[in-house]
Order: C-alpha cells, then structure tokens, then sequence
DNA sequence: AGGTGCATGTAACAGGTTACATGATTAA
DNA sequence: TTAATCATGTAACCTGTTACATGCACCT
C-alpha cells in the first residue's frame, strides 16, 4: 500500500506579483499607491503592474505574514503603509537566491507584423518605422529618470542602463534596415 | 434626445491570435498542428500560442468567414487544413496596414531579480550570469533556424536577425557587467 | 466650485496555460 | 510491443486588465 502523499502543507506560494510586491517594499515604497507610481516610472519596462493585483496581494501577503500593514493617515486620507516581516525578508531572499529558471515573456505585436510583412510587403518599411518610433519613444522616457536612479540604489540603476543600451541599439538596428529596404526598393 | 448609437454592427473583432493564425496561414503552415510547430520554432521568441487557443481560434476564425477548413486526412489520421478566403486575406492586410499602436508587452523576471539586488547584494553577479546564460540558449536557438530561414521569406528572415543581433548585444552586456561587478568587488 | 491628484478597493471580463482525453501512425 | 510523433480538441484554472466606485485634499 502507497503511503498517502505528503499533506503539502507548504505555506501558499509566493506569487510573481507577491515578488514583486516584497521587492517595491525593501526599496521603501510603503504603500500600494506608492508601488504603483514607482513600478509605472521603472519596472513597467520589463514587469507591469495594475491597481487590480497590488491591493488584493497586499492583503493576501499580510494573511500570509510577509508583510505587516498599519495605517498610516496622512490628513483625512486613509492610508496603509506596509512593510516587511522577518518572514518577508527571507522570501524576498529566497527568490532572489533560487535557481529556477526565472520567467520570460514577450508579446511583441511590431515584430509579429515584421514577421508577416510578406502578405504586404508596401508597408513593410513603414511597420519598421513605427517599430523604431516605440523605442524611440522608450529611450526618451528612459533617459528621462536616468538622472535621479543613477543617485538611487545599484540595482535599479543598472537595469535602467541595461534598458537604454539595449535600446539604443533597437534603433540602430532599426535604422540600418531601413537603409537597407529603401536601398532595394531604389533599385526596382 | 441623444440619437440611439449606431449598432455597431462589425462582425466580432479579429484578436490577435487570430492574426497570428491568418498570417501562418498565409506562410502556408495549413494546419493547427502546423501552425503550432513553426510557430514554436519562430514566432515563440516573441510571441507565444498554444494548441488550447489555436484550434478554439480557427473555428472562430472559420465562423467570421475569413479561413475555410477542409478535411485532407492523411493516412487514417483526421486532418483539417486551412487556406485564407478573400476576406480573410483583407483581415490580414488590413491588420498589416492599420496605423494603431502596436502591443508590446514583457515579462522578465531576470530583469526583476536584478532591480531588486540590492535586497542581496551577493547574489547580484549570480543573477546577471543567469541572465546571460538565457541569452546564449537563446542565441544558439534562433542561430539554428537561421540557415534555412535564410532561404525563406523575407519578413521571418528579417526578425530572426533582429532576434540574433539584439541577443547578441545582449550577451556582450552582461559580460561587461560582470566583469564590472567582478572588478568592483576585487577593490573592497 | 471644480478639476486634479492622493488613496483604496472590487467585480466583470478577457486572455492564456495546463492538464487531460482520444486515437492513429511510424520507427526502434 | 512500446515509445514517439502526428493530430485534434476541451475544461478547469490562473492571471491580469478594465471599468467602476468612493472620498479626501489641494490648488486655482
């Protein structure tokens, strides 16, 4: 007779949002609002968020004794400030120590249209265009709270390095295929 | 009194993974097994399916009359293929020509890891090598595709080199990371 | 007096993944 | 004969977005 399966009685997972959640919370963004207009200035880039998850979590972090949240009224608003438990800090640690393969996700509509760019191949070069006008517009932006992350903590400050080069390059890329397209579009 | 609006009578919207398919289609993958398989090994760097959309979309897809399926058993093995109608060609260029702003969405829990480094410092070198290491999986992936993607169309042509040269990019990044970091810790 | 920002929250919905089910064919 | 591959499909689940609701505070 098989012995009856271990009761699994692991604590409820951490979820990618808790994460992240915990993570915003060590960088001392206390509240949920907080989290949020930090997240949208930096992570947004390669991690969204939405009111929708972050305050539902929040309350399910505190069931679960990662987080303790007190309220913190500024005037008559009301206000929950969070901050980590000891339990909190080891999860957050123990994220960042684990070995398992971490999430990568991309849904890429641009690249999608390059792909297919065969079914209309006029509009090709203008869908690379509007493709180096996205990052383009990223650039700006990520250029745009450079100066006031290279002040912060290392961490953030070197995926915001790693957002501009990265993106610096998108455009190159972007602008020598252009050259390239329109140059063969001449000789036709 | 406020005119009634008008009845907004388009026919369902096309969704994306409906793009997706009529554009596979259109690359002359016919089937959903097909679409699946090619699209693993191409589109998935940017744009991942599953069969538990595929074949739900293509009846979908079949009712909008923009894909006609036709049963073509292979051997004893039930079969559907699929071509393009008329109107589905439309969809698809007019997809391709449309001027909205193109999705873009990214999940990437590395990146994560490393905004939030310095809740473990020592842990940071450890997360950009792990980082790398994903890029150059990747980079042997779409390198093993290139020589006969290179035969093909032009469109899957073009993203699988921006694929490779932004991974190799991405690869000479965290190498000068590392070697920073590593530089940094050897000084203290 | 009214608009914007601070601050929290929820319900409905949309989209996608996973696990499962089925069954034929082919190569070892 | 058994494992892998071809081929299709569905139901349960999970995650995340959107739209909405509430109300105070601050600036003009």
């Amino acid at each position: 007779m098989t012995p009856t399966p271990t009761p699994e009685q692991h604590p409820p997972q951490l979820s990618a949002t808790g994460r992240v959640i915990l993570g915003m919370i060590a960088l001392g963004k206390t509240t949920g609002y907080d989290i949020k207009q930090f997240a949208d200035l930096t992570a947004r880039h390669f991690w969204a968020t939405s009111y929708g998850q972050i305050y539902p979590e929040l309350k399910r972090l505190e069931e679960m004794g990662l987080v303790r949240g007190r309220p913190k009224p500024s005037g008559g608003r009301a206000r929950t400030e969070y901050q980590l438990t000891k339990a909190g800090e080891r999860a957050l640690q123990g994220w960042l120590s684990s070995d398992e393969e971490p999430l990568y996700e991309l849904r890429d509509e641009g690249m999608l249209k390059l792909f297919f760019s065969d079914s209309l191949p006029e509009r090709r070069l203008e869908n690379i265009r509007a493709m180096r006008a996205r990052e383009e517009r990223r650039l700006a932006q990520l250029r745009a709270i450079e100066p006031h992350a290279s002040q912060g903590p290392e961490g953030p400050y070197l995926t915001l390095q790693l957002g501009i080069a990265n993106t610096e390059w998108q455009i190159e890329w972007c602008k020598e295929t252009e050259r390239r397209l329109a140059a063969e579009t001449d000789k036709e």
